[in-house]
DNA sequence: AATCGCACCCAAAGCGCTTTGAATGCGCCA
DNA sequence: TGGCGCATTCAAAGCGCTTTGGGTGCGATT
């Protein structure tokens, strides 16, 4: 038994010997279905006796309301959407989906509301967000990753879907709801340090150009470098994906050119792994010889050291951060007229191994 | 505008403003909706120019069909669910989730089929199969991480909701799909790599017991060393979460111990970033003084080296595991009562720079 | 010329829920 | 005693689609 089944041509039809539904419990109890529903769905107009025995037989009876229904009657599908880019060139699924995801899940399951996720290719990723709206199967969405210009945020206004953008566009605009750290100021910290140590030949191992927060952590970076009187280097300053093997070729490449750099500026800590390799193969020792901060999302399976942190780290969770955007989307779909919410979160500059004085 | 607003009671009151719908189009065509929705579903009773006609239509006034609707019609959610543990202690989010997802994510998207995502902690995770079933908002689920006596499997049994394990149980049964790797040969190969090249000393360090994968892996390994006369240490078998602080620590011990290994078996490319580390800090070079084979799930965002492999390896691509156990769900939807599908597929032994003799 | 088959199309029912608008019954006040 | 207000309950409409079970009109068959 199945919940449908395909006759010979392929046309389904329908098997009605379902789960319980509202039909059938409100005939079990001699009800009407409306008074049950109003019932479950704790509205005052039932008396307390009634309610308690309708609530009684719905959980004897483990009476669930179908969602698709339930979404169709209210207009509300109780889902979020989320598009993953599993870009086809790069082969690259990004690491702290995970962890946000799990965040957000925490907050939408506290209200009820399921995930919806979409796996496409990045150049399917807008026509994603226009499935979601014309297909109304969610009530909002997340935005991922945003970039320079993001034609996302725009669409998104357009189709009059909520919507919060983890991060935020290049511009400031404060007609959209966004949560981001304060990725500038956690480079500049970060580079301020290096340079407090003695370090003068920092090399900046980023994110893409193209992604926002790479923009913002590079603007700090060099203000904190030209502040401090300290060459900006392009031959110390790559910007690409972060994985393991970009770090391992940028430092390498790096570590063997003319003015190596005694420290290294790290966007991620899967990159920072590939430097650390870097660092080991040249000979040299880390902490010692060469220092390097991140910044660490506190990715539940990579975790930055046990109790002491392994990396001089600047430190936000991302998985935090995936729990309060979840809490501010639902915010807007409760009340959609009120005004965007913004909030910029500071990080934490944990001092870990990685760093040390400039050697002499 | 928005697609619902709260009274003052917080009531919600519909807003039929939205979208076309199969109503309006059907009007603005002068066919009937009976006529249209078979038009676009393919149906054959339907002249091919008056398709052309209302496909043109739909096109032009960006028609979707409602998927609630569809859904409540049909009897089909045109879902897949997937249930991703947030496990409250470790924190920790599995790392292979979102390459599976995103091979799963391709072939869904070519049926047309969504992903439906539960983030639950792991004592919650029966029941979020049981809400799939009782709201009926799923027409299939993938189960992850299959363990010793999994619940999981008996559970979908009974409540009769398709479902492919990507793993399997312990126990041999036919009797439901799954999509599996040869954990226990791959081992056993990787094992007896080791072993040719010289090593006796090999230690294990593996994912938790608990999971059937890794009992699997531990029996090859097992059956290569008992078949060599290697003797199997206790204080060289490790089983616990993968991640890069357990290779670490793992590792440091056993390096630091009495007869310490000459080479590691490794579950997983990020608990054998941790076992790099611990080789390093020890003053020691991967490759001569140590060897290390690991499993490598080519994460997208962990790729095992650029060109040459870093790690000797066994291999097979969870991302390609994720599109084939999709496809095999899917078929299992479409026809629930033929027999179920098993797959087991043998793994690739890949030599890279982290192998060589043992040290005399 | 009556009948049949076929190609096309439609009205209406139904999926399982929510919500509107009314009905019922009861205590209470004038 | 009649009428009012309140607390409960219900019947029916509607959400946007699919599918059943006819219709209609036309050429071909007898």
């Amino acid at each position: 038994m199945s919940i449908y089944t395909l006759t010979v041509q392929g046309r389904a039809t329908r098997d009605h010997s379902q789960t319980m539904n509202l039909k059938q419990l409100s005939e079990k109890l001699g009800l009407s279905p409306t008074t049950v529903s109003r019932a479950l769905n704790g509205y005052p107009e039932v008396s307390e006796t009634t309610r308690q025995r309708i609530q009684a037989a719905a959980k004897k009876y483990n009476y669930f309301p179908s969602t698709r229904a339930k979404s169709l009657a209210t207009g509300r599908s109780m889902a979020i959407g989320h598009v993953i880019p599993t870009d086809a060139n790069s082969e690259m699924v990004n690491p702290i989906f995970g962890d946000f995801l799990a965040g957000a899940g925490e907050t939408y399951a506290a209200s009820g509301y399921d995930i919806m996720l979409s796996a496409v290719r990045a150049e399917n990723e807008l026509q994603a967000y226009r499935d979601f709206a014309a297909k109304r199967s969610v009530d909002g969405v997340i935005v991922h990753g945003p970039r320079a210009d993001d034609p996302r945020i725009a669409l998104l206004k357009e189709l009059e879907l909520p919507f919060v953008v983890h991060g935020r566009a290049p511009v400031a605009d404060d007609s959209y709801s966004w949560l981001d750290i304060n990725n500038r100021r956690a480079f500049q910290r970060a580079a301020q340090l290096l340079i407090d140590l003695g370090h003068s030949r920092i090399a900046l191992i980023n994110g893409q150009e193209s992604m926002d927060f790479a923009q913002r952590r590079r603007t700090g970076y060099a203000a904190a470098m030209e502040a401090a009187g300290c060459a900006l280097r392009p031959e110390h300053m790559v910007a690409d994906e972060m994985t393991e093997g970009v770090g391992f070729n940028a430092a390498t490449q790096m570590l063997h050119g003319p003015n190596p750099p005694t420290a290294f500026l790290v966007s991620s800590i899967i990159t920072a792994i590939g430097v650390r390799r870097a660092i080991g193969a040249r000979g040299l020792v880390l902490g010692r010889d060469v220092s390097v901060v991140i910044h660490d999302d506190e990715i539940s399976y990579l975790r930055n050291g046990d109790r002491e942190p392994l990396f001089t780290a600047t430190r936000s969770s991302v998985r935090a951060a995936g729990r309060r955007a979840g809490e501010i989307l639902l915010q807007r779909i409760a009340q959609p007229s009120t005004p965007p919410i913004q909030e910029l979160w500071d990080v934490e500059l944990t001092l870990g191994q990685s760093t040390g004085p400039a050697p002499t």
